[in-house]
DNA sequence: GGCATTTGTAACAAATAAAGTTACATGAAA
DNA sequence: TTTCATGTAACTTTATTTGTTACAAATGCC
């Protein structure tokens, strides 16, 4: 797919398309070609991609909207809470990409082609 | 303390404090009053205020950066994905927020207290 | 009563980060 | 050689948060 029709798919526009899939083409996820048939192309087996994967090619961004603004405060009770708080923050996390490392792009892809088919079938027996 | 005070322990302005406070007044955590030796006081038992409560009285902000953009969204693969993360998230969250029921600000204000001593010390016997 | 102090709140300004846009160079195929 | 597509820099827009200004309302002191 070029990045005009995948910007589409997005409801967002070329440029962003090509700054995010670029990030997945440094992680040796998508390739993508100039010139005519041009575009981006899937560059592994869907099978062996999980979203860990795919959240460390995307430069591992901030899990949390909340926690510690500075990790070495020199304010005693901003110590204090970032010293209760870190084990927590850090045991989430590992469960969440624990999670991710579980969820490979294929399931998604066969979950997707299910919900597709029941979509059409609901359209096509009104 | 006033709320210019406490605006200069926090590097930020009255306003703001103002601002927080005012929700911290709503649930009950603090009381403030107008005029000379007004300002904001604790209201409650530290012992008994959780960050939970702290969380709640603050109006519960999202704690993941990442996740949902729509709940419920018209694109199937959207639904795929966030059918996919749902559960991790949703357990995610359950576990921080239990941490913060745990953690009272009693706790929080002893563990300060340690550091300030030792903080002290440190300065008294160089 | 009059004045200084302090919160309550609205309205506005500034800072920041994310997303979108424009522009153009580079490369590939018809 | 023209067309199509990515690569990327520079800039603009948008949304959110934070900070600021301004002033009303309430409280206590003299």
């Amino acid at each position: 797919m070029t990045s005009e029709a995948l910007s589409q798919c997005l409801n967002t526009n070329p440029v962003v398309v090509r700054r995010t899939m670029g990030l997945l083409r440094k992680a040796g996820l998508v390739k993508s070609d100039r010139g005519h048939a041009g575009g981006w192309r899937i560059a592994v087996d869907l099978s062996t991609v999980t979203l860990r994967q795919l959240h460390e090619a995307l430069g591992e961004p901030a899990i949390f909207a909340v926690g510690n603004r500075n990790e070495r405060p020199e304010c005693l009770v901003e110590q204090s809470v970032n010293a209760a708080l870190d084990s927590a923050f850090a045991e989430a996390e590992a469960l969440l990409l624990s999670r991710f490392a579980d969820i490979t792009l294929a399931s998604l892809a066969a979950d997707f082609a299910q919900r597709y088919a029941t979509m059409r079938t609901q359209k096509g027996q009104p």
